[in-house]
RNA sequence: GGCCCUAUGGUCAAGCGGUUAAGACAUCGCCCUUUCACGGCGGUAACCCGAGUUCGAACCUCGGUAGGGUCACCA
């Protein structure tokens, strides 16, 4: 039997990252076990529909890298792939399993079902038309009574299914409402639709959140009652902001393109999703989804749900960072380096260059290089670093040699400045470390910088470079007596 | 409240009746080093509680506790 699964979001917004990763699984195990992997748009609430949200959803998974074999823009022969198209359908299929016997016609007002109270204190449907004779019941809908269609569910019985990763779940039917599965509108229920489309799509795997759990039995009973094959289930946890609460929107971004734009790399995103609550077999965790779909296994499913943090996937990010060229660094970083005001000033590629090793996520950088341009007066006891050995004489005749020694130096470049300042140390009979660390301090006005003496010079040029030197020289020389 | 599910360090997690209870992030320390990073090495830190089954329980059973889900003419 070839596998086939789905991915059914709803345009009600931006992709969030729980529903993204259900749709990672969801691919994951198709492309595992070579089977056809649905995108299947599911828009019956229009109340809730966002504009532009459709576009986001076939945005996201492009550049999450998951293609998937039939959809809305890729016909498979079971379309359509977009719910309000398939309207016409679920009327049909209602009343056919009113026929089958496993639902019936209700006439119940809201008024009625209001005033129903279980012992709970809730409005649990009373089967008050469950046992109307159906041509009764056909006469009063021909004679143009409001109604609804619901799911006549088996006295008596235990529901049960097997899931994938929480094993046997049982239900008793006394349980279980007799849902409405035809609204008086005509149209059919979220869970209804659901069941009809994924049978006639031939999903042989349902991969869905856990809220489904508990009410799969419900939906096994219509498959059952049509005599249809049920799908086998997989459940997944959900994605928490703490021990409390779900991730969700209402919690803040927790959508995918938020952290793109945040300068997080999406397959970056995608893999530290896949392992929040999913456990490769090899313990891997940097992994391309390629190796993803070679690994994943139900088994690695986790039963409890997890906490989100961005912590770990800032550690992700900084990874697939470092595994970059300086050149592809240097693309993915320029945007960024241009935000600051340090951008376009000096030599980007070089600023680049320091940055790939000291940002976990792109959005980091210009913090972290805006101190270039702002050099002006600064506290000059950072000359003085036990550590270094240095102190105001030091740095005043460190500088003084590094100036002398730099201003006539003409390749400004890594290798040489690094030679020259070393040398002009011996000259002076001082470590390199003492000239180094002064220079550092001379040109950048800063406790600490990413990067030494060397690379800032090469990062600001000569020419600026000389012209803070001599400032510092001058700045030192008037503080410091 | 009924029903369903879950429970290993701060976080993600391995574990499938016998382990010194992995690994990763975070955190702390050391080394490397021209500051900061990177890199390397090391440390702190966990089986929710109580009964049972068993020679032996983080793993099996029951109860408790805590947390999550679900009980719509929403999806």
């Amino acid at each position: 039997m070839t596998v086939r699964t789905r991915f059914a979001p709803s345009p009600t917004g931006f992709m969030h990252i729980g529903n993204l990763r259900t749709g990672l699984y969801t691919y994951l195990y198709a492309r595992k076990h070579n089977g056809t992997f649905i995108l299947r748009i599911e828009d019956t609430d229009q109340e809730r529909k966002v504009e532009g949200a459709v576009e986001a959803i076939y945005r996201t998974l492009k550049i999450a890298g998951m293609s998937y074999d039939e959809g809305p823009d890729k016909d498979g022969g079971y379309g359509p792939y977009v719910q309000t198209e398939r309207m016409g359908l679920y009327k049909e299929y209602a009343e056919k399993l009113v026929e089958l016997g496993g639902a019936y016609y209700c006439f119940c007002d809201k008024e009625r079902l209001q005033s129903i109270v279980d012992d709970n204190g809730l409005h649990t449907y009373d089967k008050h038309c469950r046992n109307i004779p159906l041509e009764e019941a056909k006469a009063r809908v021909a004679a143009g009574e409001p109604y609804v269609i619901r799911q006549k569910v088996p006295e008596g019985v235990v529901s049960s299914y097997t899931d994938l990763v929480f094993g046997e779940i049982s239900v008793a039917s006394e349980d279980i409402e007799d849902g409405v599965l035809l609204k008086s509108d005509g149209l059919p229920t979220y869970n209804f639709a659901n069941v009809v489309d994924d049978h006639l799509m031939g999903i042989t795997h349902v991969m869905r959140g856990i809220e489904y759990l508990s009410s799969t039995p419900k939906y096994n009973l219509i498959y059952d009652a049509f005599g249809w094959e049920r799908p086998t289930y997989i459940h997944l946890t959900t994605i928490m902001k703490d021990a409390q609460r779900k991730l969700s929107k209402r919690y803040g971004d927790a959508n995918f393109e938020d952290f793109v734009a945040k300068g997080y790399l999406p397959e970056a995103i995608v893999n530290y999703i896949a392992l929040l609550g999913w456990c490769p077999k090899s313990n891997q965790e940097k992994m391309t989804i390629d190796e993803m779909v070679e690994q994943f296994d139900v088994d690695g499913l986790s039963k409890s749900p997890a906490i989100f943090d961005e912590a770990k996937m800032r550690w992700l990010n900084g990874e697939y960072l470092k595994a970059m060229t300086p050149e592809e660094f240097y693309t993915v970083s320029l945007p960024y380096i241009m935000k600051s005001k340090a951008g376009g000033k000096f030599n980007d590629y070089e600023i680049s260059r320091l940055m790939q090793t000291r940002v976990d996520v792109l959005s980091d950088i210009p913090d972290k290089i805006d101190f270039l341009v702002d050099f002006d007066e600064y506290d000059i006891n950072m000359y003085v670093h036990q550590k270094m050995k240095v102190d105001f004489n030091v740095a005043k005749q460190a500088l003084k040699v590094a100036f002398d020694a730099m201003s006539n130096l003409d390749d400004w470049t890594e290798d040489a400045l690094k030679e020259c300042m070393k040398s002009s140390a011996e000259a002076g009979g001082m470590k390199g470390g003492q000239v180094m660390f002064s220079v550092r301090v001379a040109l950048t006005g800063q406790p600490s910088t990413p990067g030494g003496a060397v690379e800032m010079a090469v990062v600001l040029g000569k020419e600026e470079s000389m012209r803070r030197l001599a400032f510092s020289i001058d700045y030192l020389n008037r503080e410091a007596q």
